[in-house]
Formats: C-alpha cells, sequence, structure tokens
DNA sequence: GTCTATAGAGTGATAGAC
DNA sequence: GTCTATCACTCTATAGAC
C-alpha cells in the first residue's frame, strides 16, 4: 500500500500550501489530506502533536527559509546587496502578491496567541537585519529603525491590499514604491552620480520567479 | 424568560468582537452566545442566514462607521481637514493597534472569497477618497493614487506588525512617520513656512479616544 | 389571546485525535 | 477507519408586550 515513500522535507511545502490557503482553523484535516493526497496516518506518524504540530513546523519552515534567502544576506553580506537581494526574493516568494505571508495572516488570526513566539521572531529578526543592513550603508541609526519598520509593514499591508482588492499590481508596485523610497538614502559618490541603484525594478529583469520551494 | 429585550444595534457590535477576536473560522457560536451572553435563538432571529448573515452585517457596519468618520470627511469636506480626521479617527478605531481591521483580517483568510466584494469595496472606497483629498490640496494626480496605497497598505502592514510583534507602539509610530511623509507635500505659504500640519502627533492631545462603537 | 424574542436542548454532519 | 467532541443550525417551549 506505501505507494511512495514520503520524506518530511516532501511533506510540509504540500501542507503548509493548504494552510496558506485556508488558514488554521479553515485547514480541516479532510482538506489537507483530499488537496495533498497524504493520509491521516502519514499526517500523524510525520506529525504526532497533529494539527498544532503541523502548523508550528510550517512556520518554522517559512521562517527558516527567509533566514536563508533573505535575513542572513542582510546580515552578512554587502548591505546593497542584502538590500536588492530582499526586493527579489520577496517579490518571487509571494508570487508577486499571488501566495499571502503565512506567518503575517497568523499573526492576526486566532491562532496568533499560539503561535505568538515564531510570529514575533519571524518578524523582529527581519525588521533588525534591514536595520542593520542600513545602517551599514552609512544611514543615521535612528532613520534606519524606522524605515526597517516601514517596509516590513509595508510589505506586510501590500499583501492585505493585493488580497483585498484582488489585483496583483499593487504588490509589485508598492515593492517598487519601497524601494524607490531608500533609493536617495543610499546614493554616493562624490559627484552626486548614483553609483549603485537599489532600485527594485531594475533587479526584476534578471529575477529568477519560481526559485523557491514554499 | 425573555430577560431582555435586545435590539439589531446592540447585537452587531458585541458579535463583531467575536469575529474581529477569533476570525470567522474561530468565532463558533457556542463561543459567540458565551462571550455575547446571546442566546443561540435570538441569534437566528436576528441573522435567520447564519453564521454568514452575521459576518456579513458586521462587515457592512464596519464599512458604514469608516465610511461615516473616514472617507465621507476625506470626500466631502476641505481636504486638509479630512486628512487630519483619518489620523484621528484610525489611531482611535484601532485602539492605538490594540484591535486588528476585521476587513483587513478576513481579506487574509480563507472567508475571502465569499465576501470579496464588501473587502474590496471598502479598500477601494478609503483608497479613491484619499487620492482624492490629495488631490484636491494640490497634490500632482499621479503621486496622489500612489500615496494613497501606501498609506492604506501602510495602516494595514502596522496593525499586522504591531500584532505580530506585540508591541502597542508601533502603530502610533507608523501613523506619525506616514503622517509625516505627507506634511512636505502639503505645506504651502510664500515664505516657505508651514501653514497647516497634518502630523499625527499634532492632533493627539485632542483626540477623543474610544468615541466609537466598533 | 396573539405575537415576537428568547433560551437552550437536540439534530445530523464533521472536526481532530488516534 | 473509529472514536468522541464540537460544529452550524433547528426547534420547542415560553416569557413578556400588547
Amino acid at each position: 500500500m506505501a505507494r511512495s515513500v514520503l520524506e518530511r522535507d516532501d511533506v510540509i511545502p504540500l501542507v503548509a500550501e493548504v494552510f496558506r490557503e485556508l488558514g488554521y482553523e479553515g485547514a480541516s484535516l479532510n482538506e489537507i489530506t483530499e488537496r495533498t493526497g497524504i493520509g491521516k496516518g502519514s499526517l500523524y506518524h510525520f506529525f504526532p502533536g497533529g494539527k498544532e504540530q503541523m502548523a508550528a513546523e510550517i512556520l518554522d519552515h517559512v521562517d527558516k527559509w527567509f533566514v536563508e534567502h533573505v535575513f542572513e544576506p542582510l546580515e552578512r553580506g554587502e548591505p546593497c546587496d542584502g538590500i536588492a537581494n530582499m526586493w527579489q526574493s520577496v517579490d518571487s516568494y509571494f508570487g508577486s502578491g499571488r501566495r499571502i505571508c503565512l506567518i503575517g495572516a497568523f499573526a492576526l488570526d486566532e491562532t496568533r496567541d499560539r503561535f505568538a513566539a515564531r510570529i514575533r521572531t519571524y518578524f523582529a529578526r527581519w525588521i533588525e537585519a534591514l536595520r542593520g543592513a542600513l545602517t551599514r550603508t552609512g544611514v543615521e541609526a535612528s532613520v534606519a529603525g524606522q524605515l526597517a519598520e516601514e517596509i516590513v509593514g509595508g510589505i506586510q499591508g501590500a499583501l492585505v491590499l493585493t488580497r483585498g482588492l484582488g489585483d496583483g499590481s499593487i504588490f509589485s508596485r508598492s515593492l517598487e514604491r519601497l524601494a524607490r523610497g531608500l533609493t536617495p538614502l543610499l546614493e554616493v559618490g562624490d559627484t552626486g552620480q548614483v553609483t549603485r541603484s537599489l532600485r527594485f525594478d531594475d533587479q526584476r529583469s534578471v529575477a529568477r520567479r519560481g526559485a523557491y520551494d514554499r
């Protein structure tokens, strides 16, 4: 009967998509088994803690993706590269607004208390990583913290508006606007010339779309 | 048994608070009756269409509040007054970030399809009303539309971050930042002096807090 | 008495746990 | 698949306004 041998890493992205589409309460086990083709037995084999464990591991998986593809590049690398990478990775990850942020949705949901620590860690590290990168580009410390908060919040708000208005153009437009707002602060060069652009739309043509698993 | 006679206008704000706290799926009929003290008989008397009708009327009620207290002042009145009023009403309504936007939360939820038209109308009218007010202050048409989108999205994002980080200071700080970003565009006067401030924090001392029912 | 509003036990369906 | 709890919802009995 064991037609295909599943691994944990195969299961999590599939189940994650059901939670993302239906929310925590809306994602019933029957829906999960129907949409993923994974039986209840398999689910409880991988997640003995049940639905709550599924959601917790999914949040961890999302967080891990952002640590690797967004937060660490901001924290470790050349800050302008890290920021340019962020615009690209975020647009790619959220499918230009077609996918919502599972962690943002959980933050507004009744489930927020159950997963509060994970949700807090995600947003706190994102803002802190961006604040650090901005500071390293030479942005004044007090401004960098505000900008980081504005950008991370702006991305979350853009996802709400994109979904609320059913208009996919809003997300990319918002990313471009947020990136454009940053550009003047990061321009360098004695002649006043822009030596490096952080504009989101400059990066788009070379976008590797779909280069993420969830 | 008919201990107290309820009216529709008493019921909706009570039930709305349960939906706001628990989400559509999370707000079970039992939770609603327990938290509000309203029996199922009464609920189905007021809302023969059941839970879906409850949510629909609640969304309409929220929308109506915003039309009256935010959208119409933006549309009809002196635009700077309308915008100043918006900062104040929004901060007051969302309890400085303690309450979430029910319509924003529904936009991210699985319920979004069921209430898509209501959700779209709310955000579209807000953005359009703000765009119009900005245009009337003299902001260039192309800029006004972008600004309106940025501000409404920024407010929604600030609510996500406030909830996600459990930090109530984020919301007021975000409103102040959004208002501050607007100020330079709206300043007038031959001498370059600011003749009218739209900064949010200038309005706060005279705030009528809690001057809303939900 | 008539009518409306109400409380809450009872319904079948379906949830998550195992 | 089986189990029990809980779901949205129905329905009966009746309290109070007239």
